[in-house]
DNA sequence: GCGACAG
DNA sequence: ATCTTGTCGC
């Protein structure tokens, strides 16, 4: 049994983050994606409002499953340790959910600091095939060809919207999966003028509810 | 030491 | 992320 216990200090977090960080798998060891679950939290009042939404893969109009809950905010926002943050509410909405073979997380995967971010911490802990899709970059820098590297590793690509809007999207490794199929998947669920996968489209919708 | 810094 | 009016564009 993956038994992980939720940080509650910056200093647990980064001993957990080292901890996981060992325990990505790059590449595609996982079975077939069919139902992909986006996750996002919104905030307001002092609570954390988490929304997650599953969809199929072969038709991007219809949400197959949703959840939502509104958890108390227990940490404050800090760079490098987002998971801090948002990983109690995002796995207390997960547990409600029937079924889902991969999770989109709103932020970094490998592309972080110490390889983990909270794309990583929620698939390793769930031990799920994951995605890091951020809207902002955190670290590393973007090369020409739109991979990005950090510290001498590509550990994630660039993909630019195709709308008029120069909005960016930072796709990088959650688990279980290669940065190919990531970047495949998140542009195969994105819609013809949209920044964001419809999943996490959907769900950061629904969070604001 | 200084600046940068997912949401 | 959130606080916020009008305004530009499909």
């Amino acid at each position: 049994m993956t038994g992980y216990r939720l940080p509650t200090t910056p200093a647990g977090a980064i001993r957990q983050q080292k901890e996981i960080a060992r325990k990505v798998i790059a590449t595609d060891d996982h079975g077939e994606i069919r139902f992909v679950c986006g996750v996002d939290v919104s905030y307001r009042k002092g609570m954390a409002h988490c929304s997650a939404v599953v969809m199929d893969i072969a038709d991007l109009n219809i949400v197959v499953e949703q959840a939502r809950t509104k958890s108390e905010i227990k940490h404050p926002y800090i760079p490098g340790l987002f998971m801090l943050r948002e990983a109690g509410p995002i796995l207390r909405t997960l547990k409600r959910l029937k079924h889902y073979d991969l999770v989109m997380v709103d932020g970094h995967g490998l592309l972080h600091p110490r390889r983990c971010g909270l794309a990583c911490y929620v698939g390793v802990v769930k031990d799920k095939p994951a995605i890091g899709a951020a809207k902002s970059l955190l670290c590393g820098s973007v090369r020409d060809d739109n991979y990005i590297e950090l510290g001498g590793k590509t550990l994630g690509y660039m993909i630019t919207a195709e709308g008029r809007r120069k909005k960016n999207l930072y796709v990088s490794i959650g688990h279980r999966m290669s940065l190919e199929s990531a970047v495949s998947l998140v542009k195969s669920m994105t819609k013809k003028e949209e920044w964001l996968p419809e999943p996490l489209r959907l769900a950061d919708t629904y969070s604001r509810l």
